[in-house]
Parts: structure tokens; sequence; C-alpha cells
DNA sequence: AAATCCGCGTTTTTT
DNA sequence: ACGCGGATTT
């Protein structure tokens, strides 16, 4: 970590004359700086070459903890203060906003600014191109809305019903998935589909077509649709592509192995003009095949693009040796894979712990006082994190975290957009920027309950489809509710006017059509329609979350409107809402941790068929490629660790409610040289405890008492046991049975 | 049309 | 174990 001030050679980077200071394009862009003194001095020589290039395509091959994304914000801001861009020249792409948002925060830290950099994600890059020319789409306006997972399955949902077929043999999520699958390739093969049964086949076929046609009746794109009609909008209109790769002069792609066959091709088109390209990537990270990426876009990329040059940052400033060797040693046994090496000047630092637990929450719990010991030996909550192969993992973490007293905090997962009050407000802003939508009209014509249900909405939509008009428009017809009954039709009539009433604040801010349809709703008695026994308390606070969230939005974007705010729902799920630097342990799956650090990581559940993922094995693809994606996962997960490496395993664990024997993961036995096998590496169980500062615990317990446990609720005390950090208590809980709590954790009061 | 009950699939990963 | 959607009842 201290490489930075190892060198320090006098400024000399063969700075050119700066060009003239260009014209800035708004008021408050990026200042135009002169070069920054002795701005690249802090790298080590390949690092420099990547910001130092200049024209022509750039291959960056980046190992873990190399120094990527500095290179890159470096390289942005080196080509902003030595003139030879303008802000708005470069192009800067990333996978996730998580990245998108670093990489913006950092380069602001430099130049105190980032005003007409465009520095996003694929998707939202191209949402905007779409935004501004979605018109030379035929069928498409630049009100779209943008359908996520869910929406695209409620909508093949009624369309495999409308095509008389039966929704339990074909699955909306399956087919879609097939959609989405075909369409992430379909530059690739051509529109061919290989289908296995004829018939089969011939289903799934129509129902694409009926899908793709109902997306363009409701003026809808789907995630693959962002980038697909942007690819389409460049081959048909040569122009239109032309403004943009002449507009930006130096394109980055950042995870450029995650690129499927869509973006290989929107990438060559934004750097069509110029060949400014700069791509960086390490193929041993290449964790998204499952979705099309392919890893061979890396691979070829100086077959592509030639005289590239290539830089390959292969010291590691992040990880301990030991760390870096047991990665390095568990990735060489992937053999479609090009050797390198990696290399640390840090020290080997401690042995790799291993944890052997009974099920998963003996696992769970076992990390739990890892982490309170740590942190009782002055640890930070905030430098640790616990990875996991599949959501559903994260329950048994969560809880013992939770009785330990541990913070935490949960990147992605059960997602906010996805809560029920969430999607039905969205729906509604959806529909007043885009009355076309007529799956956020279905979504809310009966919310809250207006007595409209699914027979006079069938009938709604028979004349719209009749008349070939939206739901919103039928909705509007006197003609069309003439088929409908008396509640039902007091109902629409409410909802037409209720959605006029809107269109009306088409152009306010988005907090204060929010604002308007709650006051509408009458709140209180809307939370009550939708409380299911679990009380209302969490859907109110999802709520006041979304207008804040309305408002801080219209906050920075004042002139982003209802579209604007929109997008950003549609595209930046909440796996964007970590904090950083915060003194909260963070859980997340191992896809979700690529790109980040911390000094202490715990990787849970390293067994077969769950991190080599049985799925991945069995599944599709050839199952070699598939154990090679799983051990690149691992590896990823690994080598976010800088100081200490936890690997933990169950020998029984739940799946589906039913509890399984397991075998520790093959991955294990590749790590060459000795781990620390159980227990807690370097410190006995009571030293642990023992820094972490107990509670009361003894206030008075005794056995034979009745005990209130924050997540157990009441029991009764049957046996207490040692004393001290060990102080045990065996309680029968009245609706959880009997447990075995160590004192200090349980928080047990007496119940009143 | 709303309320209740039952059966089924779910859990690989994400924009 | 759990939640969702569909079928059943009221």
């Amino acid at each position: 970590m201290d490489w930075m001030d190892v060198k320090a050679v006098a400024a000399g980077s063969g700075e050119q004359a700066p060009r003239e200071p260009a014209p800035r394009d708004a008021a408050g862009a990026v200042p135009v700086l002169g070069p920054i003194e002795g701005l690249l001095d802090s790298l080590n020589p390949p690092q420099r070459a990547a910001c130092e290039h200049e024209e022509g395509p750039l291959l960056i091959l980046a190992g873990p903890g190399s120094g990527k994304t500095r290179v890159i914000t470096h390289r942005i801001v080196h080509l902003l203060t030595t003139g030879r861009a303008r802000p708005d020249e470069i192009l800067a792409i990333t996978f996730t906003n998580k990245a998108a948002r670093e990489m913006r925060d950092r380069v602001e830290k430099r130049l105190g600014g980032t005003k007409g950099l465009w520095i996003s994600t694929f998707h939202s890059l191209c949402a905007r191109i779409l935004r501004r020319d979605a018109e030379a789409l035929t069928g498409y306006t630049r009100d779209f809305s943008i359908y996520d997972t869910g929406d695209r399955n409620l909508l093949l949902k009624r369309l495999i019903k409308e095509l008389g077929f039966d929704p339990k043999r074909f699955r909306p999520a399956v087919v879609g998935g097939w959609i989405s699958n075909l369409k992430n390739r379909v530059a690739a093969d051509g529109l061919r589909l290989d289908s296995d049964g004829g018939m089969e086949g011939e289903v799934y076929d129509k129902v694409r077509r009926a899908y793709e046609a109902a997306m363009r009746e409701n003026n809808a794109l789907d995630f693959d649709d962002l980038l697909l009609k942007v690819l389409e909008l460049f081959d048909e209109h040569p122009g239109i592509r032309d403004n943009y790769s002449r507009r930006f002069r130096f394109v980055m792609v950042d995870e450029y192995q995650d690129t499927n066959r869509v973006q290989y091709l929107l990438t060559q088109h934004f750097a069509s003009h110029h060949g400014n390209l700069a791509v960086c990537g390490d193929p041993d990270q290449s964790i998204y095949a499952w979705r099309g990426a392919d890893i061979r876009n890396i691979l070829d990329f100086e077959k592509d693009y030639g005289a590239a040059e290539l830089v390959r940052l292969e010291q590691n400033y992040r990880s301990k040796g030991t760390i870096l060797a047991a990665a390095s040693a568990v990735i060489a046994h992937n053999n479609a894979r090009k050797a390198k090496d990696l290399w640390t000047e840090d020290e080997d630092g401690e042995r790799i712990a291993v944890l052997e637990c009974g099920d998963e929450n003996d696992e769970a719990r076992e990390i739990a006082m890892q982490i309170q010991g740590f942190v009782g030996r002055g640890g930070s909550y905030g430098d640790m994190a616990i990875f996991y192969r599949a959501n559903f993992m994260q329950r048994a973490i969560e809880s013992a975290l939770r009785l330990a007293r541990v913070p935490y905090q949960i990147v992605g997962g059960l997602e906010f957009y996805s809560k029920r009050e969430i999607r039905d407000l969205v729906a509604y802003l959806r529909l007043v920027v885009n009355p076309a939508d007529d799956v956020a009209f279905e979504r809310v014509v009966n919310v809250p309950a207006r007595g409209v249900g699914a027979t006079s909405l069938a009938r709604l939509s028979e004349w719209a489809r009749g008349c070939g008009v939206s739901l919103v428009v039928a909705a509007r017809s006197s003609e069309a509710l003439e088929a409908i009954r008396g509640r039902a039709k007091k109902g629409l009539a409410e909802f037409s006017a209720l959605i006029e009433q809107l269109v009306s604040l088409r152009e306010a801010s988005p907090a204060v059509v929010l604002d308007f349809l709650l006051e509408e709703f009458n709140r209180e008695r809307w939370l009550r329609e939708m409380d299911d026994g679990s009380g209302t308390d969490d859907r109110e606070a999802n709520i006041d979350e979304l207008r804040a969230h309305a408002e801080e939005y219209d906050r920075l974007h004042p002139d982003a409107g209802l579209r604007g705010f929109l997008e950003e729902v549609a595209l930046v799920s909440d796996t964007d809402n970590m904090e950083s630097d915060v003194a909260k342990v963070t859980l997340m799956t191992l896809h979700s941790c690529k790109g980040l650090e911390y000094p202490y990581v715990f990787i849970a559940g390293v067994e077969e068929e769950l991190l080599p993922h049985a799925r991945a094995l069995a599944e599709t693809m050839d199952p070699d490629a598939g154990l090679e994606e799983e051990r690149r996962l691992f590896y990823v997960g690994m080598t976010r660790a800088r100081e200490r490496l936890f690997l933990s395993h169950a020998g029984t664990r739940l799946f589906f409610g039913e509890s399984r024997w397991t075998r520790k993961s093959r991955f294990l036995e590749e790590i060459p040289g000795e781990l620390v096998e159980g227990g807690r590496p370097d410190l006995e169980e009571d030293e642990a405890l023992g820094a972490y500062e107990p509670r009361e615990v003894d206030a008075g317990l005794a056995v034979g008492q009745v005990v209130v446990h924050d997540h157990f609720g009441t029991g009764t005390i049957l046996q207490l046991t040692g004393s001290g950090v060990n102080a045990r208590a065996v309680v029968d809980f009245v609706h959880h049975g009997t447990k075995q709590l160590l004192l200090q954790y349980a928080g047990l009061s007496p119940a009143s």
C-alpha cells in the first residue's frame, strides 16, 4: 500500500503543450486545469504506460488489486488536464452503477467536478441515447418505459395465455430467460434459434414474436432492448452512430471480459470513428458467461483492433502474499487460461483459515464470533465482509449477526424496487409518462381497490385490442365501458379521472406527483389494504424512502423530471445502496463483490454443489466451462481480501427446508500449504470473547425464570452453565423450542 | 369481486 | 420453509 510514495520522480511525463483550453459546454463544467504536477508519479511503469497511451487501441490486462480503477481514473484526469480531451469527449463504460459511481467519485476528487464526462453503465448510456434518438426507431417515443424482469414476465404470462398455451408448461420466467438469452447472442448467431423440440421451439418463437409486438405497442423496452435498440439505431442510421463516435474521442470500457456480443458490437461502434478505445479487464475474473458474456472479446482484442498496445498490470497492491499465492494456485487449475504471474512486495501475512461448522447456523455463528473477536481487539466492522454464492444463504448469516449484535449492511438481495408498494407507485408514474404502458395499467388499475377485477379487465383489454388502442384510452371510452358492470364501471371511471389529473402533472417533479398520489389514495387506507398481517410500518418506511429518493433526485437533476427519475429507478437497483465508510459488516454474493476489497473477508459455504454450484456443472454449457467459471468466482472472492481470509463450510445445510449432507469444496484442496483448520486461528476463545466487551449478563437470571429474547421471544431457563464470557443458558422458548445461548450475546432479560 | 386455502416451485449469479 | 398464484369459497 505504500507504493504511492516509493518513487518521487520529478514530473516529466512528456507533457506536450496543452491545447487551447476547450470551450466549456455548460456552466460548471469540469474546470480545465493545466497538467497536474506529478499526477503520474505515484504509478508503476505499466500503470503509467496505460495512462499515457494516447491514440489507438489499448488493452489493459489487469490482475486483481493491480490498481486498475486507479489507472482508468488517472488516465481520464491525465487526458483532461493535459488538454488532450474535453470532458464531453470522454466516454467511460462500466458494468455496474457501483463501479460508475466509484470512478466518478475518484475523478471528482482530483478535478472537483465531473460535469460533461460520460461515465455510466452500458444500460444507462443506452437509455440516455434512446431518450434522445428513440424517435428514429419505428414505433417508439422518448417516453418509453423500461421493463424489468418482473414486468417482462407479467407481460409474457398474459401473452402465453392469450395465445392459448398453458403458462405452467411454458413458464413466463423460462420463456423470458430464453428470449433474453437470444437477444444477448442475437448478433452473434443471427436470428436462428436452436430449439430442441420442434413443437416447443415453435411455441417459444410464437411467444417471442407476440412479446416483441406487445413491447412495441406498449412503447416499452426491456434491459436487453436498451442495448439492442441502440445497436439497431446505429446500424440503420450511420449518421447517428457517427455523431456519437465523433463526439466521444476517447472511449474506455471497464471489465471488458464481461462484455457480451451486443456490448462488444456497441463498443465497436463507439470507437468506429477514431479507434481510441481503451479496454481493461481480467479473463480470470470473467464470471458472467451465463448471461452471454464472451471471454473471447477480451482474448481477441488484439486481433480485432490491430496494433493494440498491451499493458499488463501484475503487481498486486492489495493482498498479503499468502492470500495471493492461494488464489493464484486455485485459478491455475483452470485449463482454458493464459498463465499469469501476479506478485506482491507485501509480506506473507497470516495463514488462511478454514472454518468447519456443523450446519449453516453454526457457520453463521462462527463467523459472527470471529467478527466480534476481531472487533474486540481493535478491528472495525467496516473492514469486514461476508460473501456467499447464493442469496438464500443470506438468511442464516443475517440472523446470527443480529443475535451477536453485529451491525451489517446487505448489498443487493431482496430489492427495494420489487416491493409491492414501491412497484405500484412506480407503475403509476410510468403510466403518467407513457400512457401506452399496459403492463403498468394492469398493475395499478385496481390499486387501491376500485372493484376492477379480472373479468372487467379482460373485457377492457379485448375492446382495446379490437381498436388497437391502449388500456388508458379504452378506459376513457364510453363505448368500451358499456360492456362493463356497475361497480367496476365506476372504478374504471375513477381511475381514468385520476390518470387524467396525473397527466396534467406530467412535467412536475417526481416528489410532487408522488405526494399527489399518496394524498389521493388515502395513504392509511391503502396501507391497511396491503397489510398481510406483518404490519404496515415497513411499507410506510419504504414509501417514505421512495419519496425521499425522488426529492433527492430532483435536487440533483432538476431538469430530468419524471422520465429521468423513472430511468434511475429502473436501472439503478439498490445493489448500489452500499455505504462504503460505515462501521458495518458488508454482506453480498460473490458476484457482487467484484471490484471491492476488505481487510477481512469471509466466504461462506465453500462446499460442493454450492461453490462449484451444482447447476453450473450440470446445466447447458459444457461442464468444464461451468466448473472453471465457478473457480473464477471463488478466485474473485478470495482476491478481495487484504489481510485475512476465512473460508467456511458446514456439514449439513438446509435446502428447501430440507437438511442435506454436504462435502467440502474441491477448491479447498487446490489451496497449497497449510490451512488453519477450525476454530479461531490466532485467538483462544476466551481471549476472543473476553476482548469483546460483555454486556451485563448475570442480571439476576436463575433456573426456572421466564425471560425474553429479541429473536426467540419468551422462554424459560432450564439450565445455566459456565461463567463470565462462557456463561450459557439453556432456554426453552415458547415458540422456538430449546436453545443454548451464550449469555453475552443473547441479551436475555427477565420477562415482566 | 374479495377473502381464504392449497399446491407448487423455489435457490446461482445481474443490468 | 416460504411465498406466490391459482382455485375455491363467500
